[in-house]
DNA sequence: AGTTATATATCGACG
DNA sequence: CGTCGATGTATAACT
């Protein structure tokens, strides 16, 4: 069996489950009324509720709470995890060093935990990111204006990284940051951060690629004479890079 | 009890357990060899293998793989989550409308199952965040220069908001961004498109408060004529915001 | 519902 | 190990 449950376990149990579970590889599972603290990059505390633990062998300890997405409280991977006895109640601690922080969670009542030795060896394959949609401009730079000639992927300037260096059908430059959500201010910064490496150069155009754009988004653009072009569509097929076995749904 | 669990469940069982559980209020987790496809912002596929699945009645699902903080494939709360028997096997579905996306699972083998039926009110108390940075130098605007005097916080312009306008001891008008970690150049950018607001006023100065920066962003400000204050520690318990009940460890 | 900014963001790539 | 940029970012605040 690949998954082993204890009910109302009792500290021993629990501390055994944990330390032997996660040194042998597993993925253990708790379910307890706990309280939390965290110290590191910020301080918090959580007063007594009931929890779902999650703890990976990787030294990742997540802390969730019956609602939302994101754990309440966590460790992201490669710290340590153990489990040590303290007053009749077991802690849980959850470490790393760099940033310097610390998870504890004290339960105070555990209804269940579950020893889960998972094999997994699969990797996600995922479509649509924005790879691909630089591979497509490359293959189509057509698509954004006609006569644009990459010049240049993944430039290296001392402001950072340019998605495209381009020249336009007059020979212009054109300075391409590329987007595959709906541009945001932060994305207009970038570009204009990246043009103004060429501001002696009156001819340099900027150009942001997204599906979409903000009216102040748009706005802020033309204040600076930089261009937005829309580009929501790719043919994701077209860029070669996909190779995911997705069954029609 | 809080917790039920069910060894080596079969697909009705399973099916009842996520469909009465969630609609009771229950968070379910699952043990089980699956594989998953997403559709929506992007698409992707994962192959089969053993993961540990988190349902809970608000519409969250999570799908862990045994290595890493976050889920290999997940939905954010606020959409359904449901089960059906499909060809003999349980097919858990999540969906949502806006982003429309959709997350399916189909359990191969599954372990076990259990619902949780968790009860907390406990809200999480934070301290050491970048509000609380804020306050403090509302309080102490002299920690970054002397005779600097806050004008306004949080103040709206057509770029966005300028966290602090402030005038320093000779009237001249301070725009400052402010940031809880090290600083990086989008947080430069952001400063910069703010103090942009002002270019036609010589006298306007830029300033970003952070606890470090790298040289690279140094230099972006330097070239920019803007400036950098470091500001590492700031007394938590001075704000005044703090009520957390941090026991001590 | 749309926009903006934060986050204990996490994660991966690169120097 | 630091820095930088993407993320199916999620989330809260505000319009």
């Amino acid at each position: 069996m690949a998954a082993e449950h204890y009910d109302s376990p009792d500290a021993e149990t629990l501390a055994n489950v944990v330390e032997t579970g996660l040194h042998e590889g597993a993925i253990v599972t708790l379910q307890a009324e706990c309280e939390v603290e965290y110290d590191g990059r910020t301080s918090g505390y959580l007063g007594p509720g009931d929890r779902l633990l999650v703890c990976k062998p990787d030294g990742t300890l997540l802390v969730h709470q019956p609602d939302g997405h994101k754990p309440v409280n966590w460790m992201p991977a490669g710290g340590t995890v153990s489990a040590r006895e303290s007053d009749g109640d077991l802690v849980v601690v959850a470490r790393r060093v760099n940033p310097r922080e610390r998870v504890e969670v004290r339960l105070i009542d555990a209804y269940g935990v579950t020893r889960y030795d998972a094999d997994d060896a699969a990797e996600y394959e995922e479509s649509g990111t924005e790879d691909e949609m630089h591979a497509y401009i490359e293959a189509h730079p057509d698509e954004l204006e006609d006569g644009l000639r990459i010049v240049e992927h993944e430039r290296e300037t001392k402001y950072g990284f340019i998605d495209f260096f381009a020249t336009d059908a007059d020979g212009n430059p054109v300075v391409i940051e590329v987007k595959r959500i709906q541009a945001t201010l932060n994305h207009f910064d970038q570009l204009k951060r990246y043009v103004s490496l060429y501001e002696d150069n009156d001819e340099v155009r900027g150009m942001l690629v997204a599906p979409s754009a903000s009216e102040r988004v748009r706005r802020a653009l033309r204040d600076s004479g930089l261009e937005f072009v829309e580009l929501a569509e790719f043919d994701r097929d077209a860029t070669g890079t996909t190779d995911a076995k997705l069954s029609d749904f």
